[in-house]
DNA sequence: AAAAAAG
């Protein structure tokens, strides 16, 4: 590993005096805004700067983009990784947690708490773009277990004035889950600083300890992480003071600016950190970014740097993915009952994703009538509840989880390694269309980390094909068939095949 | 024609 090379920024290529407005406009929506059609050439695309004058480095760098097999933009070992900055500041790539100047009681919750040995590649990336003043705004792609909850975790810790008693870093994530879960991530790497941080999530209204935050004291926490309501109704009653903000950051942030899903509430939030606090940074993880949100990311924050992943290190690569064929809804139960659950047991946890609340009902009663132990949740459910049935699967409980697509997105539990779509995930607005990051982000729930995981996409009827079909041209890859439903033979190979077994 | 957050 060439450790320590250096991220070109600016410096490649002159500008030449011929760059005009109207090509730097153009290159922004190449190297942004293509989307299904060349998803491949996506992932290698690479960082367009906002400012003008920068624009022509990236313009040579986009354009190997566009045509075929690039060469590598920095580190001739290892080509998978691209990033490109928006400023003059020159970046160098961390090779050790050691060259990013962070506290020692940092760097011990990285070694001895979270057992880190060295940073992971994004991280290697991000880390000195988001702890390098000007502190600039990043826009990051990373695949699915890649340990992008490390870099804005990690980016969080480093930046807040330990003495300050103050918020200072703001993480809003699309689930209440999600936040609790990257919450419990900082705070084992906070381990050994005085760092402070909490949650602002919807809690247990039959708590009896339960205080409303109108009757609680101001927040003194320097690091809250939360859901967007939950974080609104802080901000709106004023006990949660964005005057000190240093960073805010958004997880799925996609999912967090697209219209149907949380963008006035992230837009708000925004704006109120703007109003209050000078020179929030803002980050922004995520798996995926289609082109709508990216046009609208693009315009919408200011002055950033990007990095983005190949796309052959998705989980979509790392993850088996089969279909079967079903003949009616009763056999995609059998499917589950009789195959993928017996043979599930043998390989770690399974998660079903169904697309509707009403799905998971079904499912989990018919499984239950089969005598199956399985736990579902969903957004409906209490959040006892769904603390719960959570906590159970994370400790290895239960193995079988339903989840509607409120797990779809960056649940991490690595025993996951199998993933059925009893539903594949569709459009809010055309159930004959697929919704392919959802898709992606389903898959990868499992394989975590690199590890082995298989998908079964169980169909039934034209139109469920159809959406399998979208989905292989969307991602550009073939979907295997698990030749009959009714086979265990048929199963058993698929898992050899998936080297689950 | 959904789910999520939250009131």
């Amino acid at each position: 590993m060439s450790g320590s090379a250096e991220i070109p920024a600016t410096t490649a290529n002159p500008p030449p005096a011929t760059t005009t407005a109207a090509a730097a406009a153009a290159v922004v929506k190449r190297s942004w805004g293509d989307e299904a059609d060349d998803d491949a050439d996506d992932w290698n695309a690479v960082a367009v700067p906002t400012d003008d004058n920068k624009v022509t480095a990236d313009l040579n760098v986009d354009s190997l983009a566009i045509s075929e097999p690039e060469p590598p933009l920095y580190d001739p070992e290892d080509s998978s990784i691209q990033a490109v900055t928006a400023g003059d500041t020159p970046y160098t790539s961390a090779s050790k947690f050691e060259d990013l100047s962070l506290s020692d009681e940092l760097l011990k919750g990285l070694y001895v708490s979270m057992r880190f040995e060295r940073p992971s590649k994004i991280q290697a990336i991000t880390l000195p773009m988001i702890l390098t003043p000007p502190h600039k705004n990043l826009i990051a792609q990373a695949h699915n277990g890649s340990g992008k909850t490390t870099c804005f975790v990690l980016g969080m810790l480093s930046r807040v004035d330990p003495k300050l008693q103050a918020p200072q870093a703001l993480c809003i994530c699309p689930t209440r889950e999600l936040a609790l879960q990257n919450l419990e991530v900082l705070k084992k790497m906070a381990k050994y600083t005085a760092i402070t941080a909490e949650s602002a999530v919807q809690e247990s209204l039959n708590d009896p300890a339960h205080i409303p935050i109108s009757k609680r004291p101001p927040i003194t926490t320097q690091i809250v992480i939360g859901t967007p309501g939950t974080v609104k109704k802080w901000i709106s009653y004023k006990k949660l003071s964005l005057v000190y903000m240093k960073i805010l950051v958004f997880d799925e942030a996609d999912h967090m600016l697209a219209q149907d899903g949380f963008r006035d509430d992230s837009l708000r939030i925004m704006n109120e950190i703007k109003k209050n606090a000078s020179n929030c940074q803002v980050l922004l993880f995520s798996a995926t970014f289609n082109d709508t949100v990216k046009n609208f990311v693009t315009r919408t924050i200011p002055d950033y740097n990007q990095l983005f992943v190949k796309k052959e290190e998705l989980s979509l690569e790392a993850v088996k993915q089969y279909m079967v064929q079903c003949p009616d809804e009763l056999a995609k139960v059998h499917v589950i009952k009789d195959k993928i659950l017996d043979l599930g047991e043998k390989v770690g946890q399974t998660i079903i994703f169904v697309r509707t609340r009403e799905s998971a009902s079904m499912l989990h009663k018919a499984l239950m009538d089969f005598g199956f132990e399985v736990t579902t949740i969903q957004g409906a459910r209490t959040t006892e509840e769904r603390d719960k049935i959570v906590k159970e699967f994370k400790d290895g409980l239960t193995h079988v989880l339903i989840s509607t697509d409120l797990l779809a997105r960056g649940f991490d539990q690595s025993q996951v390694n199998l993933v059925v779509n009893y539903e594949l995930p569709v459009k809010h607005y055309s159930w004959n269309e697929p919704d392919c990051e959802v898709y992606l982000h389903r898959v990868g729930r499992a394989g975590r980390f690199g590890r082995r995981g298989a998908v079964f996409n169980l169909l039934c009827g034209d139109r469920e094909r159809m959406l399998m079909e979208k989905i292989e041209q969307h991602f550009g890859i073939k979907v295997d068939e698990v030749a009959s439903w009714n086979s265990d033979e048929d199963f058993e190979a698929a898992l050899k095949e998936a080297k689950l077994l």
